[in-house]
DNA sequence: AGAAAGTAGTTCACCGTCTAACTATTAGGC
DNA sequence: GCCTAATAGTTAGACGGTGAACTACTTTCT
C-alpha cells in the first residue's frame, strides 16, 4: 500500500541518494501524522460551522484543556495557555470570552495573590459534555482504519517518542 | 513507561467507567501525536528565531511546499495553499514576499490565462537547500528514540491511517 | 526591614490569516 | 454564438495571536 507521501519521498530519495542525511521513514512518519491531524481538525471545524449558536470550535479548545485538568477542575491562565499552545496574551481574551459567556469564573488566588485561578461554572461542564463525546466519536473514525492492537501499538511507539522528548 | 498523557486518559477512564464512546487509546495516540508536532514546531521556531537575515521559518516553508512539488518544480498558489494548509488569500501575501525576495516568479499560464504558475528561481533553490537538511536533523532527533525498524512499524501504522482518510 | 529581582496577568500595537467581495478568464447549456 | 455558471487569483476589512511594555504582588538577598 502506497501513498501520496511516499510518493514525494521517494522523489528525494532519488535526488539524494548519497545523502546520509535523509532518512525517508523518519519523513514519512512526521509528514503523515501533520495530515492526521490536519484531517481531524478541518472535521472539527466543519463540525462547529453547522452550529448556529455562538459558541466557536477555539471557545471549546479552551473550555477542554481546562476540563482535563486534574481535580480540582481549576488552573491558572498561564497553565491553560500552555495546554492550548498559545501565548498567555492570547489566553487572556479567550477566557474573557468564557467568563462574559457565563462558562467560566476567574477567582484571585488568596495564597498568592497575583494568580487567577480559572474554574468552569455548572454551566461550562455541561456545554463541555454536549460537545465531548462528538469530538471523541470523530477522533474514533480517523482511526478506525486499525484494529484495537493496532492503536495499542501505535500509542507504544508514540509514548516512546514522547517519553525522549522529556514530555 | 508511563506519561502525562497516560495520567490524563487514565482520569477519563475512572470518570467514564461506562461509557462506551470512550476510547482511551484513540485519545492517547491523537494527543501524543500533537505533542510530538508541536515540539518539533517550536524547535523549528526557535532554530529560525537565531537567524539574523529577513527570512522566516514561514518563508521556509512556503518554499518547501512549493519544492517537494513533482517535476517540473512548479505549482499554482491553490496548490500551495492546499499543501500549505492556508487560505490562497494567505498565500498570495507569502508569495508576494518570496517573489519581491527573488526566491519565486509568478508567470501566467499560456494554457489557461487565469492560472498562475509559481517556480522557485536559483537563489530560491539555494536558500532551501541550505536550510532543508538542518530541518531534517531536528526530525531525526524527535525520533530518535525508534529504531529503524520501529519508524518503519509507525509508518505502517500511520500510512494505514491516512489511506483509509482518502489521503 | 527594605531594596532588587522575579513572577502572574493584562493591555497595546503590529502582523498574519480568514471570510467575503471583486476581477478576469474559461466552460457549459440552449 | 451568447449568456450563465464556475474557477483562479487578488484585494479589503475584521479577527485572533504575538511580543513587548506595564501593573500588581511575592520572594530573595543583604
Amino acid at each position: 500500500m502506497e501513498d501520496g507521501v511516499d510518493q514525494h519521498v521517494a522523489r528525494w530519495a532519488t535526488f539524494w541518494k548519497d545523502e546520509p542525511k535523509f532518512a525517508p521513514e523518519v519523513e514519512g512518519a512526521l509528514v503523515r501524522m501533520k495530515h492526521i491531524l490536519r484531517w481531524i481538525e478541518r472535521d472539527d471545524a466543519a463540525a462547529f460551522a453547522r452550529i448556529e449558536e455562538d459558541f466557536t470550535l477555539q471557545d471549546f479548545k479552551t473550555l477542554h484543556v481546562l476540563m482535563i485538568q486534574p481535580w480540582p477542575t481549576e488552573a491558572t491562565p498561564a497553565q491553560l495557555a500552555e495546554a492550548a499552545n498559545v501565548t498567555r496574551a492570547a489566553m487572556t481574551s479567550r477566557l474573557d470570552r468564557l467568563e462574559s459567556a457565563g462558562l467560566v469564573t476567574r477567582t484571585i488566588d488568596a495564597q498568592d495573590r497575583r494568580r487567577v485561578l480559572i474554574r468552569p461554572t455548572a454551566a461550562g461542564r455541561d456545554k463541555w459534555n454536549s460537545y465531548i463525546f462528538q469530538g471523541m466519536a470523530r477522533d474514533q473514525a480517523a482511526l478506525k482504519a486499525l484494529s484495537y492492537d493496532e492503536v495499542v501499538q501505535l500509542n507504544g511507539l508514540l509514548r516512546k517518542v514522547l517519553h525522549s522528548l522529556g514530555e
